[in-house]
DNA sequence: ATCCAGGCAGATG
DNA sequence: CATCTGCATGGA
């Protein structure tokens, strides 16, 4: 139950999962270990090839995004400087396939928080309230999300946002996710938007890692500080929509290399 | 102790 | 429309 990816440099497993678009994984020694809903897959960096593990080995094959050329959307950006650096830093970066429902509740806790706290809260969440597999805890279900309330996510250390993650799960859960997938990227922007706990910034997110939409450029701290030299103190709202404009269908691409870049730049290793 | 982290909601000009 | 403030939590 296992396929190979051969090291040819337009794939790397670290730089695809730390680059701040994932949650729940795991890394020991030079193996990662990654859940997607209610799946696991186990990844071994070897000399020349990635190892993946899986007992759903087509829906890894389909996460990990290996039909998407990078070479040419990489050439395709012909920023000099800062971009160019941040690709070559951020090369085997992919933008991964997930499930759209765990995005948009981790995206939810993600707002004014830290990446490792994120990581913490959403860890708790699946051992208290996802379904037991072997090993393992699947994401909750929204239905099992939906049926707790402010007081349980607050003790999951969800803070302030649990009263978003409850009410937010309570209207998606009668949602038809195939609706939701057939709307423009604005009209889309526009339904999350009008779920409590997500503005612009997490919407974005939402659209790029949950629904595969590309021409968003979502706009971080470390994005707006990223261009606040060049573009002024915009606040992140304007920032976003020129940036989008800038790089169109690239513009999720080319906001991953730079995070990942800017983001490794600043934070220690033990801070993941 | 103050600031910051993949910001948002609500109130007020 | 724009700007301002409070907010849970924990690490630096």
């Amino acid at each position: 139950m296992g396929f190979l990816v051969p090291k040819d440099g337009t794939f790397d497993v670290f730089q695809t999962l730390e680059c701040g678009q994932v949650f729940r994984y795991q890394k020991q020694g030079d193996c990662f270990t990654v859940f997607s809903h209610d799946k696991k897959c186990e990844i071994t960096e070897q000399k020349d090839s990635f190892y993946f593990h899986s007992n759903n080995e087509n829906y890894f094959k389909n996460y990990f995004d290996f039909d998407t050329n990078y070479d040419i959307i990489q050439n395709n950006v012909q920023d000099k400087g800062l971009i160019s650096s941040a690709i070559e830093f951020g090369k085997g970066i992919h933008i991964l396939n997930q499930n759209a429902s765990e995005v948009i509740i981790s995206f939810i806790i993600s707002s004014n928080n830290n990446i490792k706290r994120i990581k913490a809260i959403i860890e708790r969440m699946c051992c208290h309230l996802g379904e037991k597999k072997d090993g393992y805890f699947a994401f909750p279900t929204l239905s099992a999300i939906a049926e707790k309330d402010e007081k349980f996510f607050s003790e999951m250390g969800a803070g302030y946002r649990a009263k978003y993650i409850v009410n937010s799960a309570r209207e998606l859960k009668i949602v038809n996710f195939d609706a939701l997938k057939s709307l423009s990227t604005d009209e889309l922007r526009q339904y999350l938007t009008s779920l409590p706990g997500i503005g612009r910034k997490v919407a974005d997110c939402i659209l790029l890692f949950g629904f595969r939409r590309t021409e968003v450029f979502p706009v971080d701290t470390w994005i707006e500080k990223a261009f606040q030299d060049e573009l002024g103190s915009l606040g992140a709202d304007k920032m976003a929509k020129i940036l989008a404009k800038r790089y169109g269908e690239n513009s999720g691409y080319v906001q991953q290399w730079l995070y990942f870049y800017k983001r490794s730049l600043n934070v220690s290793r033990r801070d993941r």
